[in-house]
DNA sequence: ACTTAAATAGGAATTATTCCTATTTAAAAA
DNA sequence: TTTTTAAATAGGAATAATTCCTATTTAAGT
């Protein structure tokens, strides 16, 4: 379990007040794109230059530190990158859902199959979440 | 096997000229970017607007005639939609490739586990193509 | 051919992102 | 603790991406 301030060390960037007020952000709110990032963090950084913000998250994704989440006809949004998972998205309400799946099995089908070494996966299922089913069969 | 023409007409959009001439670039690059199909829609059709490409690429996704696939740190790339599939995409050559995998059991196991009912799925795969494997073998 | 609703071209307006540089700051060294 | 310095920031200009507006054109039904 390491700090904000650890994480920025250990990939040798400055752990300066933006950074970890951007971390902070993202870790609170799940996944965020820039402008709801750029205005919540402006509330309580009001130098805060949207410059900086491109910059950080642009070299923070370089680093792994965080994770580009990317849906079709969306903006970008961010995630704190943790262990791996797949993402539900509902397509009523628009939630976005962290789940553990295990796919080894299905990677190792590809590779074989494909002569392709997987690297990393990225996996979204869009659909209904438990509430949004509820509320329609009303 | 549907012409353009009818897929267009099925969906309630006019056949026009600049909307088969995208969908055939479209179907012939595989998968590809706003600029580089406006750049060569352009080389055949010197008075196509870009507003005209933006506003069909979106409408035509909308519709599902298209698949918008988007990658961290890419611009979004347009492909035809046909049957099902997962894309891999090598790390080094940038190469995008179609395949087939059945992931049924995991969407049985994801929608059991979660009350999410998956509607669709979005699946990629990056890593290293054969060609690349062998490359950096050398 | 005629009609008409839909679509386009062209450009303006808006929004998103990157770039530039003087000033500030984190953190290592003294 | 102060000093030093390379890295980072703020602020704004420049560029790129996308949407919007409207007069004109066109697909396709009659």
């Amino acid at each position: 379990m390491s700090s904000y301030q650890e994480i920025l060390q250990n990939n040798n960037l400055k752990a300066t007040h933006q950074r970890i007020a951007i971390l902070e952000a993202i870790d609170h709110a799940g996944h965020i794109d820039v402008d709801k990032l750029f205005k919540n963090l402006r509330k309580h950084f009001p130098t805060l230059a949207l410059g900086t913000m491109y910059r950080n998250l642009s070299e923070m994704s370089d680093k792994h530190i965080l994770l580009e989440v990317t849906l079709p006809g969306q903006k970008v949004k961010y995630e704190l990158k943790k262990e791996p998972h797949i993402h539900l998205v509902c397509n009523w309400c628009g939630k976005i859902e962290d789940r553990i799946l295990d796919i080894e099995d299905k990677i190792k089908e590809c590779e074989e199959e494909n002569d392709f070494t997987v690297l990393d996966s990225n996996i979204v299922f869009t659909g209904l979440c438990k509430k949004c089913q509820d509320q329609k069969k009303v």
